[in-house]
DNA sequence: CTGAAGTGTTAACATTGTTTACATTCTCCC
DNA sequence: GGGAGAATGTAAACAATGTTAACACTTCAG
């Protein structure tokens, strides 16, 4: 198991609270939400418990700065995989492209990061995951309205679209994390419901 | 706050098992996950810890118990709107009718038990939460096979729109249960994520 | 009636999150 | 530079938790 190590003179850590948030997300990740403790923590990164309490007011909340870690991260990779996409002289193919993209990227990151997108929109406190602003949520949001630019996607159609989606994907996401669907099942799983919503949005 | 009463003579409970799911399931409903606890339960139901674990192995096993119970339950709504639905002569529009109460019972169950639903599938120990026979997925391809044999799904989507279907509307569950979509949204949601499934699922 | 199986209690343990008091280090102003 | 005060760490203690071991009461079959 890794552990952290402190940098050259001791007593002041540097930056404690970056470095419990990884060993944070370490532990969920290899043991599920309830391997998450101030005490592993500050093991795991060679300091005693109370010292966390500068930085976190509870271990409640260092759970949700992992979690709004998770979910920006999460907006990271959909960002390089868009980024990835070839260009096409084709639009409405380059957007569909990139559209389906996202959706894999997000598929991907459920599949890799199991626990951590478990926990990644479980709510804290009545406080919403999906502020404005959040960097998946403008993603898709952007997407499809190029889809509607582009006369693809029926301007009726602006409101429900991107929830559509983010629904659709997000269920299979969810079901891929949680193991729901078989590892056999995963890839025909994906590439059907991805189908599905491209249904669901394109104009007939 | 309700507290289960032992009956009449003291000492032996009569039913501490089913007592304790309810009892947990009681302090998940009010204060999430994390407020459910052995000796919790146990005070709620008027007996002290260690009597519970002549019933359950661990605290796990308790949580694990009412997640199964809670999916069992989702399952029966389901079952129970489907029923309430009136016949209709076009067996067409009957089917579909079924359908969606289907999927508005699924996110009905999550708008009102948003902290049971939202723990109801994660993952515990590797143990798939789609088991063969559960009640909620069996409902489902049966509806599905109908759309089928009445031919309005194309038999090419007989293994992939059950689990679109479900992935979509396990997702705008998750969503509304975790009030990520607020409450001035959930009824347009709904609405328009059940009409992407139909339109995802129908011959075109 | 009797003993064994079932079900509960009491007492104890290790571990947890958290607080209080104190120690060390860093920073910045004179 | 040196010292005050903020920032950040440690040590010791507390109440609460999950769990176990040893014992007590109840039920019930033979």
């Amino acid at each position: 198991m890794l552990t952290l190590q402190r940098k050259g003179s001791d007593y002041h850590h540097g930056d404690l609270k970056t470095a419990a948030i990884v060993a944070g997300r370490g532990l969920i990740e290899s043991g599920g939400l309830s391997a998450l403790g101030i005490r592993r923590v500050a093991e795991k990164i060679g300091v005693t418990a109370p010292a966390l309490y500068r930085h976190f007011l509870s271990l409640e909340e260092l759970l949700v700065e992992i979690t709004a870690q998770v979910r920006q991260e999460l907006g990271e990779l959909m960002q390089e995989r868009i980024r990835r996409v070839r260009k096409h002289r084709d639009k409405k193919k380059y957007e569909l492209d990139k559209f389906r993209a996202m959706g894999d990227a997000y598929i991907d990151y459920a599949d890799q990061h199991p626990r951590l997108f478990e926990i990644a929109f479980i709510q804290h406190q009545d406080k919403s995951t999906r502020e404005f602003g959040e960097l998946a949520w403008q993603l898709l949001n952007e997407s499809i309205e190029k889809f509607i630019e582009l006369g693809m996607t029926p301007k009726s159609k602006r409101d429900s679209a991107p929830l559509v989606a983010w629904s659709t994907v997000h269920g299979v996401a969810t079901l891929v994390a949680n193991r729901a669907v078989s590892a056999s099942e995963i890839q025909f799983f994906r590439s059907a419901v991805m189908d599905g919503v491209q249904d669901a949005l394109l104009k007939r």
